[in-house]
DNA sequence: CGACTTTGACCTGCGC
DNA sequence: GCGCAGGTCAAAGTCG
């Protein structure tokens, strides 16, 4: 199994006050589908974030990959207290065309960027004390988020990371349920959904949301060698 | 037996 | 306020 170089994965903090690296907004590609050297570089600018390795090399063992599509990414700086409004410039972007085939990560990213503060004052009749107090501990910072489109067989691609699948939902206007997942590393709160284009099934789409706080599981298993990711990355 | 998945219920946000 | 849709929880089931 590939595995990208630890050492640089965690090279933190990049971004320390911005959610999004900031040369996120200035990809510029040619074609809506991108090469894998195309999504390397792209991926170099995710550094600090979740950067699959199966997204940036040939086809991983696991995975029939042929495309990826880096859609979109958005950062998103919501928090309970509703000060920091002027902060929120809207998302970073990637330069790429807006088409029907990216639909959905427009819709996600614009989700991201138009959700309102609501004051939360909500009293919830029949809920504890305790778990409002779970629940708006959970809600408080919406993480920063990018996903990819992938045509894959496989719908959880291999990116190096331990995920346990926390649900399933079946979206309104699509065969195919959307799963959620979570890293199984202790104090890590990334997530990924993972679902299959309505309009195209083969193709999947993998949202990231967060920022891992450690390396890839695999690299905890094999000795830390450089890979030829480390010509792709850095 | 522990780790993981499945799945129905519950909660929140949002549009009307 | 109500209903819908998406996201999460947690108990039960499954597997190695």
């Amino acid at each position: 199994m590939a595995a990208t170089s630890q050492a640089t994965l965690n090279q933190q903090p990049l971004f320390e006050d911005q959610e999004m690296p900031p040369q996120m907004g200035f990809f510029s590609f040619p074609s809506q589908y991108l090469t894998y050297p195309q999504l390397a570089s792209c991926h170099q600018s995710l550094r600090g974030f979740i950067i699959p390795p199966s997204l940036a090399v040939d086809a991983p063992c696991t995975t029939n990959l042929t495309e990826t599509l880096l859609l979109s990414s958005a950062t998103n700086k919501q928090r309970e207290e509703d000060t920091i409004a002027s902060d929120l410039e809207g998302p970073h972007l990637l330069s790429l065309q807006r088409s029907s085939a990216n639909l959905w990560a427009w819709g996600e990213v614009n989700d991201c960027s138009n959700s309102k503060r609501s004051g939360s004052g909500g009293d919830h009749l029949g809920v504890s004390t305790i778990k409002m107090k779970k629940i708006k501990a959970r809600r408080k910072v919406r993480e920063p988020r990018f996903c990819f489109k992938t045509l894959s067989e496989v719908d959880v691609l291999d990116d190096g990371y331990k995920w346990r699948k926390y649900g399933q939902k079946v979206v309104k206007n699509t065969q195919h349920p959307r799963s959620y997942y979570r890293c199984t590393q202790d104090n890590c709160r990334v997530k990924k959904r993972v679902e299959r284009l309505a309009e195209d099934p083969r193709m999947v789409i993998t949202t990231y949301e967060g920022r891992h706080a450690h390396s890839p599981s695999h690299d905890l298993e094999e000795s830390q060698t450089p890979s030829q990711f480390n010509s792709f990355f850095f």
